[in-house]
DNA sequence: CAGCATCCTTATGGATACTG
DNA sequence: CAGTATCCATAAGGATGCTG
């Protein structure tokens, strides 16, 4: 990783968006952004990438979320227009989620975050790492 | 409709990543994603991305954000990593804050997401608005 | 200017029990 | 199975005042 060029493609491949207008139609994207950009969300988003998927595997698939916690993000998500909530009325209750168009718009960047977080993961921990010891430590008591 | 046909360009795109794994490696990038996928730490990166700006430059570009929580995201990123903090011994103290090479790497995702924010906020509204409408209405008492 | 410390309010999120 | 409801702990986040 040979650092020569500082920045080269990052101003050709995207004009400055929405980042620099300070709070006029920026709040909605904020808002937007910490509803979207949230952690659960993403994850959710990211497993529907693949097709429909019923209440249960959705949290088996991303482990670590509560029934609450997946109930409440679905719900945000079918109410936002990103998924949809379809209940089979059979006798053991089926429910199964998509994800509609828009929601479909998202997946890519969604999957471009996710997947940014997975190949860095390690080397972010290593950062960290570096940081709490030349600081006063990870918890400082 | 079918799984047939129903998403074409989603899987040679990309493959699952690390949205099926529940609960190994896959903690740590959730950790992650509940980092960099944060609304502001998102704006932020977003903001480094034409330069390296001051405090008072992010502050006033983002427009919202307590200097409470930009501290404290500033802080975070660094330890992640991504921005570096340049203290200059002036007499008007000034601190300058830029991506680094993995902050770099995460612009591209991050602006991804956030000009996707940016572009279908009213949609996202809209949808919102209809949902709330054939609900109880947006605030059920 | 940039940031730290403190107080205080609200939002987030887990555990548990109960229902259609 | 797929929720809903309740309780409760903690974290997020704003406001204010003080410092180098």
């Amino acid at each position: 990783m040979t650092e020569a060029q500082a920045r080269p493609q990052i101003e050709t491949l995207k004009p400055p968006p929405v980042c620099g207008e300070h709070g006029e139609a920026n709040q909605l994207v904020r808002d937007l952004l910490g509803r979207i950009g949230d952690k659960w969300s993403l994850m959710i988003i990211g497993n529907l990438a693949e097709g429909p998927l019923r209440f249960s595997a959705i949290q088996h698939a991303i482990g670590g979320i509560s029934q609450r916690m997946l109930t409440l993000n679905l719900r945000q998500l079918e109410r936002d227009g990103l998924i949809t909530r379809t209940v089979y009325a059979e006798v053991p209750p089926r429910v199964e989620y998509e994800v509609t168009d828009l929601g479909r718009s998202l997946i890519v960047p969604a999957l471009g975050l996710v997947n940014w977080a997975a190949a860095n993961a390690d080397q972010v921990k290593a950062r960290r790492h570096a940081y709490d010891l030349e600081h006063g430590g990870p918890a400082t008591p």
